[in-house]
DNA sequence: TTAGATGGTATCCTGAGGGATACCAGTATA
DNA sequence: TATACTGGTATCCCTCAGGATACCATCTAA
């Protein structure tokens, strides 16, 4: 098939170079799940650590060290008896909402396919 | 989905175990890049190693079957002069746009941010 | 006193994710 | 003849993501 060959095709587009930036992001395991969780709303980080699957508190610890570096999370140390620690979404944290709801949404849909195919959730 | 008050005291939420399911499917470091690129239209195997980033043979071979399995990408081998095969998304992975969309979406904002700090792209 | 909760850090260690490279068979083009 | 394209496989190899475990200091409740 000749032919095709002068379109802008030099490489690849400007939506998979954004893709793959937007992937490194949230490389890891965790990343998106933490954003998810944070979304609903602010917390701490035993909260967060329940939240969210069998994740390691060091595993946790690194996670939100990097979101917070991307400035995607914010995290607040308050001044109680035992010191807690809050994390939100930044404003710029939050612009993912539409990413994680549209995520979240197609993984009910996926759950509801792989249940209805009779298929055993035996990881969780 | 907003505004949503269910109070889930005991584990994670059914949001959260669906986030984790979607994230299982999309586990690796490609396969949502290759889903990106054939949500524009189908494509050959060359054709997607040239898309996606600096993808080997080996890893695209593997990710394409993963996709596979899970019924997201249809593999289509034609009867050409020398052996084509094409990728489609299936229906089910078509559901995926809207997430691929808003993922792309926020890409290229966040590389607009990126660009405007006066970071530098080193990596590609 | 002991246990638990708070939010972590420091180490150790393993598996597998994934890169590099070579190779294959068939066709075409120069 | 030699090179390049097609869509892959087969190996080798190695980093590092990430799990397990222990530990820390402070405070409260039983």
């Amino acid at each position: 098939m000749p032919g095709k060959k002068a379109l802008n095709l030099e490489g690849r587009s400007q939506d998979m170079l954004a893709l793959l930036d937007a992937l490194d992001i949230f490389n890891g395991k965790w990343k998106i799940a933490i954003m998810c969780s944070l979304n609903e709303r602010k917390k701490r980080f035993k909260d967060l650590q329940r939240d969210v699957g069998k994740i390691t508190g060091k595993m946790l610890s690194k996670e939100l060290k990097e979101l917070e570096i991307n400035e995607l999370v914010k995290r607040t140390v308050l001044d109680t008896k035992p010191v807690t620690v809050e994390y939100e979404l930044t404003s710029y944290g939050g612009s993912l909402e539409k990413v994680i709801i549209e995520l979240v949404s197609w993984g009910l849909k996926h759950r509801k396919r792989i249940f209805r195919k009779g298929f055993i959730d035996k990881k969780r």
